[in-house]
Parts: structure tokens; sequence; C-alpha cells
DNA sequence: TTGTGTGAATACCTTCACAGCT
DNA sequence: AGCTGTGAAGGTATTCACACAA
């Protein structure tokens, strides 16, 4: 680290930051949009651009990753994409079930980036009889009852749940169960889980609160600015024009752990 | 306009921080299910466990907003619902509109827990003529050609994309330029604003990546502590037979989850 | 000269632990 | 005695700014 021959190609999945992990998929795209344009190099500051980050934060991620770059000329495209897919594990296969398949579940059945990283829908399940073998998005619908046998015989660890929120947990545990460590939740729960099992949730009502929440202290400064521009006798400035929060703001990611009801 | 209801004396500083505003919404579902039970009080040991997060961090979280507990007692559940829906804007009524009424467009304007907390969905918006008329979740599908005139007449300041990535971006300007300023992106792409706008993203790609990496991190860790019972003669087995490894990360908002390894 | 890689500085978040109110 | 509210401590993440490689 110090001064010394860093030389070592980094490869250990050593402490990535987690905040760095959530941005290496961003970088990826990016990186992927500028392959396609067989652009061969780019700059921290043009790909920081591409990715909406500053170019500062992408040089410590990559960082963690290893030294890549290039001084005075940049990153090699190519090679970063591989890099970046193989630290976020992408070169492998990963089979996923989605359980639940209503508008959401076919929706994202027919989401095409999944397939596009080493993502593959081993199966769509569903607890409605009346939807089992009808292909969503070229896949046939299985019943719940197969969840486990399914599970087992592709080999699946990652599990969405597209359910509705009062069937979460339970799907969720049969799917833990059945040896699946990984699960994405779009349904408006907490879930709990064991130690060793990752959960990230994707929830709307809860972007949209932060957002409302936002909009709302918006509305709150742009009438106070109003008011004192008023009292001063000038003329209000063009309403948005404040520092308000950071312009590309980022997505999900998180914080808050499931916690075993004891 | 903002009230200055800063009646409170002491640290009670403009700025609510964004990790607990993130956390917000979560504590507001615990809660009005525990104002369906008609449960009265709480105490910060209990609907830490509901919300899923450790009970320091939302005391913490509870004295940015005031002191609204009773030492000895716990959080009167009415109240706090009250003062938590009122800090996130949700007291008043958000005219949202979704653009792009694919599958996605539709599980979301089918997803109930929109209309719950304030937010009303004030118009649905394609850019399939075909579409047009068409009703879904009861709400007649409108042109984009009426994207303009629908953000002014209803006053839409919250607009969601769930068109194609390609769209995105000129969906995004229009909205901004008709006066939206916070969107919901679930369009797999960069968006870039101006200043004063405020852009939340989901991206369910990005998510997978992330639980690939723990994935395949957690895979690495059981390889190499099953190095001593590779005598055994079983091989790959995936996942289902360690639960040692910790590391349970999940959530929202700008950038944050925070899990060490060892 | 250009642009990476990184120590150091700063800002932000979480957790601890206990004073203080009920 | 019980539980909140919060300074202080400990971590993590972001940004700065510059040495150094190409």
């Amino acid at each position: 680290m110090a001064t010394g021959r860093t030389h070592r190609p980094a490869t250990r999945s050593r402490g990535i930051p987690e905040a760095t992990v959530a941005r290496l998929p961003l970088y990826l795209r990016a990186l992927t949009a500028l392959s396609e344009r067989s652009v061969p190099t780019v700059s921290s500051e043009e790909l920081a651009a591409a990715a909406g980050v500053n170019s500062a934060k992408l040089r410590k991620d990559f960082s963690y990753l290893g030294s890549y770059g290039t001084r005075g000329v940049g990153y090699d495209v190519e090679y970063l994409v591989y890099q970046i897919s193989r630290e976020l594990g992408l070169t492998q296969d990963w089979p996923v079930v989605i359980v639940g398949i209503g508008n959401l579940g076919a929706a994202l059945a027919n989401y095409g980036g999944f397939a596009s990283r080493g993502f593959r829908v081993a199966a769509l399940i569903d607890a409605d009889p009346a939807m089992a073998g009808k292909p969503v998005a070229g896949i046939p619908v299985q019943h719940t009852d197969e969840l486990e046998s399914i599970i087992r015989d592709n080999g699946v660890s990652i599990g969405v749940i597209a359910t509705p929120a009062g069937a979460a947990q339970q799907v969720c545990d049969r799917l833990v169960a059945a040896g699946v460590t990984s699960i994405l939740n779009f349904a408006p729960t907490v879930l709990s889980v064991p130690d060793g099992v990752d959960v990230r949730k994707v929830d709307l009502s809860i972007e949209l609160q932060i957002l409302a929440f936002h909009e709302q202290r918006k509305a709150g400064e742009e009438a106070a600015a109003g008011v004192a521009a008023q009292a001063a006798g000038t003329t209000a400035v063009p309403a948005a024009a404040r520092e308000e929060s950071s312009a590309t703001d980022q997505g999900p990611d998180g914080d808050v752990p499931a916690v075993m009801p004891a």
C-alpha cells in the first residue's frame, strides 16, 4: 500500500467497501456502452460523467480493485469490463428464480438486462394453479409446490420475491430452507432471514416517500426565498436555482439488516 | 411555506440526515401496522425489531424529529405516525404520473401502497397510440403528446419513468421542462437533470449484481473453510451447508450499507 | 503534460453507554 | 426500574490535492 509495489493483482475479494460494490455495476454499464462503440480507453473524468459520479470517487473505487489504469492515459475499456465483471462474479452463470408472477413478476421476467449479465431465469413460480404452464417471457410458470425441487435441481442461490406482501415471508422461508442465500425482495415487507443470507429490497413506496420529503422541503425553501425577496423588494430568484441535493443523486442501496425476532 | 415550528430548543438543525430520511418510511410502515392493531405505544426496541433496524439507530433517528417519546414508557403510536407523516410530507396530496405503461408501468399503477400514502396516480402516459384510452388499474392511458398539459393541469411534481432505457432521458427532459422536480427512474440509465431536480433510481440489474458479488464471496469463503473437509468426497454442493458467514445488508437511499467481513 | 493512484482531511453514519425523566 | 435522548467514540464514505508514472 504505502509507496511499495502494490503490484499484486488485488484479485482478492478483499475488503472492497460496500459503497464501492454498489457502484461497480454502474461503471460496468457505462463501460459496456463504450465497449460497444469500440472506444479503447477512457479517463476517469469521462467514465465518471457517464456513470453519474465524480471522478475522484471513481478513481478511489477502482483503486480497491487494483491499479488497472495507465497514468496520463486512462483505463483500457475492455480490460476494465473484464476486471469488474470478474469482481462482481458475473463471469459465472447465476440461475435465478422469480416467485410471484403478477404484473411485476412478468415485468422482471421480461427484463432484458437480466440475461445480459450472467443471470439466467431458471424458473418462474406462482401460487395460482391457473398460471401453471402458462408461458411468461417464453418460460412456463410453475406452481409453488415445485419450489424446493426447482431450487435444488437448478442449484439456484438467488431468488427474487415479487409476491404480495402477505406471502413474502413465507416464500422467503421456503427459498432459504431450500438453499437460496441471496434474496431480492420487491414486496413491501421486512424479511427476516438467518445469518449468511443477504436480502436487498426494492420498494416503490419508500422511494416515493423519500422524494416527497425532498419535494416538500424544496417547496418550503422556495416559499421562504420568495418571502425574503419580497421583503427586500427585489425579484425572486428563478425558483429552483438553489443548491438542493445532488442533481445526479443515486438510487437504492442500503442499511437495515433483518433482525431475528428472538 | 416553511412554518418555523422549531419551538423546541437545542440541537434541531435544519437538516435531517439523509440516512434517517430513508428509514422514516420503514418506521412509518411498522407504526401503521401497529396502529391498525390498535397498539397504543411501542418501545424503541419493539419498533426497531419490526422495522429491521437496531434500537439505538431508531432512537437517534427520532431524535432528529424532536422528543416525541416518553421516558420509561415508549412512543405513542398514533402521534408518531402523524409526526413522521408530516415530516415526510405525506399529509398533503402528491399527484404522480407514470410514464411507460408496459408490464412494469402497469405493476406500478396497480400497486396499492401507492394511493395509501398521499400519492395519487394523476395519469398514465405511454408513447404507443394503441394504448391510448385503454384503462390500466382503472385509469385510462394517455398519449405522450399530452405529457406537458397533464403535468401542468394537475400540478404534478413527481414523475415515475418506466419506459425502456432508450426513451428515458427524453421523457425525463420533458417532465423536467414541464415542471416535474422529482423523478423515480426505473429505466436502466443514468439520467441527467438540472440542479434542483431529484432523481432516485431503482434498478433490478444493479441489485442482482450486488447480490452476485456477495454470493461469490460466500462461495469463496465456504470453499476456503471447506478445504479441511475436502477429504470427505462430496463435490460442489452449492450452499445449504453452512451458516456462519454473516452479511445481511439491504436497503434504500443514496448509498450506504455497511458490512464488514473479517 | 496528462491523468492515475492515494495519503490526508473532511463529512457523514452508526454504535456505545449513560444521564435523566417518568 | 424502565426507556428515551444524546454526547462521545468509532467507522465508513467522500473529497481534496498532489506526487508520480507514462
